[in-house]
RNA sequence: GCGGGUGUGGCGGAAUGGUAGACGCGACGGACUCAAAAUCCGUUUCUGGCAACAGAGUGUCGGUUCGAGUCCGACCACCCGCACCA
């Protein structure tokens, strides 16, 4: 390897730890507090990792997209802000405390301490003094007393909620613990079951939540609409139905309908299985009981209920109809969610597909009330699919002939006249429940008193912290069976009392760590001058499968924070960027067994075969990378054997970073040979350059210098707008420039090989390193340096291409100086061979001239 | 079921309504080498043609326009989310 004649190369190996060290001896990442001096303040921020022991493709690709952001923004005169923590409560440490007996906090920490030495070797541009992990008892101490703000506040309160339960292992499932309707663990049936639980009052800031969405300029469209459909508001009306005999002492059945025009094309009413009358026609019908029963072992999300076959059963109930007087059946329906308006709803099958399936399906009449616009009222017939759109209503008494929207005022009007309804806004939007069972969470800060009822935990004994000491061999909460820690004395009356053995749900502790970091030391939860002067979030990064639950919730916390006056800001993340996912191919063989990507030999046609066996393998392409299909490549690999540098800019070069990525081998080599080549470029060129002092001649190199600017221009629009690929590739096209401009003036070729070393600083941070230190020995760090400006004299172009179609077809390209006129333009175009051929002696009837663009001829 | 997204060569992708396929990967041909690796040069959307060139072409069908990958309408396929995974 150190044989003379070997071309020397970059040792990535040596030069990487080596720059590292120079960024962290040279403070280069570090911001105070609360921004200070003249810089413009930047805040980056990625989201933070789950500690899962090993950083993956994914966390690979979002920190360095957010490097690239926060690298290029410093550069650009910002004083920037860039944390980095972890999301370290959940579900996986409590598995692994069953599965292997190891500690939830043991293990989460160990494998803390795993990542950090990971990431850290991305060179990543991160302010480590600020880390902190959410299990820390010094940041949930502080969402501890949040929460008791809240409390003071009026936004937190205890209701019932359904839960998923599993009879077997006495647990509450979460929702990926349920598969086909059974508990992952036991196999059992899971049952819904009523808890009473903590829920924090996001819906009071519903209309808020979605009347901000308008502001949020750097967010996705679709993150907005998404939000916005789940924050769901709709207009309607309540409408009570009287029920002809009362059931269970229940006199009437509220419903909310969005359409009260259709109401005269009720045929049924259906409540959820969980509602009260549901329940009340239950008391005294096994047959009514067992379909309940049935119901509730559908499991509680949304997605399970609604794709579940329709089914229903009639109640024997009737309801009476506020406007005829009419009488119609009450059943109970699957479909129906208990969560959504008021837990029942009347039913019209001919506008409403779900309604129709189910009337078809129990042979209820299908009364057709809307008219589509120019059909026939004597004719029309409502067949497999319902008519939802707007038309004018028929066969609807006293709204017969009126249209949708003045349908719905004039049935709103009747019931408010008669009072049997009202016309209400509706959200979909539910409170948070932030209640678990389980332990490995933060505690929720409360005492539940005989005498006192629920009695907040006193600040001085503030954090509440986790029980060390914990079995994890029995099933149910570890917290609740722990034999001391739930037994305390009541700090009001002084009476045995019992802590809440709850914790919280973990979006809990991702609401409010981005305001945490601006002052992660800090006594209090918050620090105002802190908070206020770095918040909202400049940039914040991450996947789009965050792109509700996460960033609501702490779009909720920031309001509600700001509100109690601990900081003052509208907003969490003024600027967002989601993600794609990573994937591999992902090979599986003829048994069924899935092969790692070492396993297999590719061939150069995509075929594959087991290494082992020399059997042909099935490859499928664009799987999400996941240990069950063992299509991971794990990121520490990659570095060891290519350099951090490589693996971001390959990360980087792919494709859009908003789409998801397919990570390739080739990809890999192809990114290691570019920073080969860069290094080759500079390396060979240092004997022939001039002293850095040394200005390129006004002429020299022309073409050269003009690539070099047009370049810096390129990339830095590239940088501005997230098209990282497109960075890559113009740097590719430069390096291509370089290349052929081996020979140009000397000092031009100095100032294009150090713009090409510093345009790739967010990207290829190191390497920059190396190669201004190369071209600049002893110069400060490029980490330290301004961004550098694109000369637009230089960059100017002489002459330009234009195409010139023929009706609109290409025919031919000219060369015109730049700013010729028109009349020359069309002259040269006419006159080109291919033109005069393609018109074939037709008459020009009209000339299109797109300056710079194009020439079109129509004949 | 509801909501959201994506679709362009062999592959990833580029393209303010204006030359479709930049750039990279792969493949093929060549140079260097005893040989290989590394590196460099060239070709590479498809069809026809020696070529000049012509025709077709951005998931499908239709529309607007001098001109559509881009705008509009309908459809097809695939992917993601759905409140206790993080």
């Amino acid at each position: 390897m150190n044989d003379a004649a070997t071309p020397a190369r970059y040792d990535f190996a040596a030069a990487e730890p080596r720059w590292q060290e120079a960024w962290t001896a040279q403070r280069c990442f570090s911001v105070p507090d609360v921004p200070a001096g003249d810089r413009p303040k930047y805040y980056v921020l990625e989201m933070f990792p789950y500690p899962s022991g090993k950083i993956h493709m994914g966390h690979v690709r979002n920190y360095t997209l957010g490097d690239v952001v926060a690298r290029y923004k410093r550069a650009r005169g910002h004083q920037v802000l860039h944390p980095m923590g972890w999301d370290a409560f959940g579900l996986p440490a409590e598995n692994a405390a069953r599965e292997r007996g190891v500690h939830p906090a043991q293990w989460t920490y160990a494998n803390i301490a795993a990542m950090r030495a990971e990431l850290q070797r991305m060179g990543l541009s991160l302010e480590w003094d600020r880390e902190f992990a959410t299990c820390d008892p010094s940041y949930y101490g502080h969402q501890q007393k949040l929460f008791l703000d809240f409390l003071k506040a009026g936004l937190a309160e205890r209701k019932e909620s359904w839960v998923n339960w599993d009879p077997v292992d006495h647990t509450v499932l979460a929702n990926e613990q349920v598969i086909d309707g059974r508990g992952w663990r036991s196999g059992a049936v899971v049952e819904k079951k009523k808890l009473s639980q903590w829920f924090l009052s996001i819906t009071k800031f519903a209309p808020e939540l979605l009347s901000a969405l308008d502001g949020l300029e750097r967010w996705p469209e679709r993150v907005k609409l998404m939000q916005a459909n789940w924050i769901g508001r709709s207009e309607g009306a309540r409408v009570r139905f009287a029920l002809e005999t009362p059931a269970g002492g229940i006199p009437e059945v509220e419903v909310f309908t969005t359409r009260p025009d259709t109401l005269f094309g009720m045929s049924f009413l259906a409540v959820a299985a969980e509602h009260p009358l549901a329940a009340a026609a239950a008391a005294n019908n096994p047959q009514i009981a067992r379909f309940i029963t049935e119901v509730r072992s559908l499991g509680t999300s949304e997605a399970a209920i609604e794709q579940a076959e329709k089914r229903g059963i009639d109640t024997g109930l009737r309801v009476r109809h506020p406007f005829t007087g009419e009488t119609f059946p009450v059943w109970i329906a699957n479909f129906v969610l208990m969560e959504y308006g008021t837990g029942a709803i009347f039913g019209c099958p001919s506008g409403d597909q779900r309604d129709l399936e189910f009337a078809r399906k129990y042979a209820l009449p299908v009364p057709p009330v809307i008219l589509p616009p120019g059909a026939d009222p004597a004719s029309f017939q409502i067949g497999d699919t319902a008519y939802t759109e707007d038309g004018t209503l028929f066969n609807s008494g006293f709204l017969d002939g009126l249209g949708t929207a003045e349908g719905k005022r004039a049935a709103i009007d009747a019931l408010e006249k008669q009072g049997a309804g009202t016309g209400v806004v509706n959200w979909r939007l539910r409170d948070w429940g932030v209640s678990r069972q389980r332990y490995w969470g933060c505690p929720i800060p409360v005492i539940h008193c005989e005498a006192c009822g629920v009695v907040p935990v006193p600040d001085e004994q503030l954090p509440v912290t986790l029980p060390e000491d914990v079995d994890f061999s029995k099933s149910g909460n570890p917290l609740d069976h722990h034999p001391t820690w739930k037994h305390v004395g009541c700090p009001s009356c002084g009476k045995p009392a019992r802590r809440e053995t709850d914790t919280f749900d973990t979006f809990v502790d991702s609401s409010w760590y981005f305001a945490r970091f601006t002052a992660p030391k800090a006594g209090t939860p918050l620090v105002a001058e802190a908070a206020n002067g770095w918040l909202p979030v400049d940039q914040y990064i991450g996947g789009i499968e965050h792109a509700i639950l996460h960033l609501l919730y702490s779009r909720f916390f920031t309001r509600a924070l700001s509100g109690m006056g601990k900081m003052q800001a509208p907003e969490p993340f003024a600027g967002l960027f989601t993600q794609g996912m990573v994937q591999h191919a992902s090979y599986r063989a003829k048994d069924g067994r899935w092969l790692a990507p070492d396993e297999v030999d590719v061939a150069a046609d995509g075929s594959a075969t087991d290494k082992a066996t020399g059997l042909p393998v099935t490859v499928s392409r664009n799987d999400k990378m996941s240990k069950s299909k063992r299509n991971t490549i794990d990121p520490g690999a990659i570095i060891d054997q290519f350099g951090a540098d490589t693996a971001r800019w390959f990360i980087l070069s792919d494709n859009p970073p908003d789409r998801d990525m397919e990570w390739t081998t080739a990809g890999v080599t192809g990114a290691s040979r570019f920073s080969q080549r860069l290094w080759r470029l500079v390396h060979n060129a240092l004997p022939t350059l001039p002293a850095p002092e040394v200005l390129p001649a006004a002429d020299a190199a022309r073409d050269l210098r003009r690539a070099t600017h047009r370049t810096i221009a390129a990339v830095t629009e590239a940088l501005e707008t997230f098209a990282f690929n497109v960075a890559v590739a113009r740097i590719h096209e430069f390096a291509n420039v370089l290349e052929a401009h081996q020979g140009a003036d000397a000092a031009a070729r100095r100032e294009a090989l150090e713009a090409a070393a510093r345009l790739i600083s967010p990207m290829m941070p190191h390497l920059a390193e190396e190669l201004w230190s190369m071209l600049r020995p002893g110069a400060p760090l490029v980490a330290t340096l301004p961004w550098l400006e694109s000369d637009a004299e230089i960059a100017k172009a002489d002459s330009v291409t234009l195409a010139v179609q023929v009706l609109g077809k290409l025919r031919a390209t000219i060369e015109v100086p730049v700013g010729a006129d028109e009349a020359t333009i069309f002259a040269t175009a006419e006159a080109e061979e291919n033109v005069q051929r393609a018109l074939a002696g037709r008459p020009i009837r009209k000339r299109i001239h797109v300056p710079g663009r194009i020439v079109n001829f129509v004949a």
